[in-house]
DNA sequence: ACAATACATTCAGGATATTGAATATGAGGA
DNA sequence: TCCTCATATTCAATATCCTGAATGTATTGT
């Protein structure tokens, strides 16, 4: 089949993410940063699970993750993403926001979700990166 | 694992269309109705291999197919695919515009590729349908 | 140092997708 | 009717992905 354009990156990035596991988490974490312990909280499944959904979208290229403390912190790393999967969610005739599925604080143990080191948005108070 | 809303639509559909054959499939057909003769000369694959994506892409409800004569043409059902096709490839970096990968008149031998039958657009004049 | 927490990784099986080969179908022309 | 052209479909082999189980690693607290 002759290549009249590279559709491979295409392929490629569709391919990272057209699981629907992999759907959930990415509209989990939305334009936010979110731990692991929440998309656990949130998805409900099994942390391996996640955790292995999590390293193939980060070894494509899709998330990059930041350590802080003993916590894992994944966000997107082309906030476009979230347009494509809304773009998509219409022409698959899907009427729901994405973003009903975005996190709320509180559901886990890390410091994004204490009120008290939360204010009002997720700007918690991170160490400066070392 | 929980669901939170159903991605499995967005999922169906983009593993309907994340082949590179499929992506180059359907930049080639485009805004257009194109026959599987068009497709056949353009990527240069064989006409089995193409007609399995195509048959693929019907079912998943991406594709819809017209007879006339003896060949089929093809259209997109949502032509906001092209739309997040480009947008999936802004995202992987590729910077090519997909319409490079449309087909030009006369690559075949259908109807539709006679310049005295097609004047100056795609609306070939077509016998009313049966 | 030891235990606990949070997350990552490897491995293996089953499931699903891809793709070539062969063949079938449907339409038009001689 | 028979042949050819254009396309569709089935089948099987291979490849790839998904997913659970088990275990490994990094960090913090005591």
């Amino acid at each position: 089949m002759r290549t009249l354009q590279s559709t491979q990156p295409i392929s490629d990035l569709l391919r990272a993410i057209d699981h629907p596991a992999r759907l959930q988490i990415l509209l989990a974490i939305g334009e936010d940063e979110v731990c692991v312990c929440h998309l656990e909280a949130l998805l409900g499944g099994r942390q391996a699970y996640i955790s292995q959904h999590l390293m193939a979208m980060r070894k494509a290229g899709v998330l990059r993750s930041r350590r802080h403390g003993r916590f894992v912190f994944y966000r997107l790393i082309d906030p476009r993403l979230l347009r494509l999967i809304q773009l998509a969610a219409e022409i698959a005739g899907v009427e729901q926001d994405p973003r009903l599925a975005t996190a709320p604080l509180g559901v886990c143990k890390c410091p994004a979700c204490q009120p008290q080191t939360a204010p009002s948005t997720l700007s918690f108070s991170v160490t400066p990166q070392t």
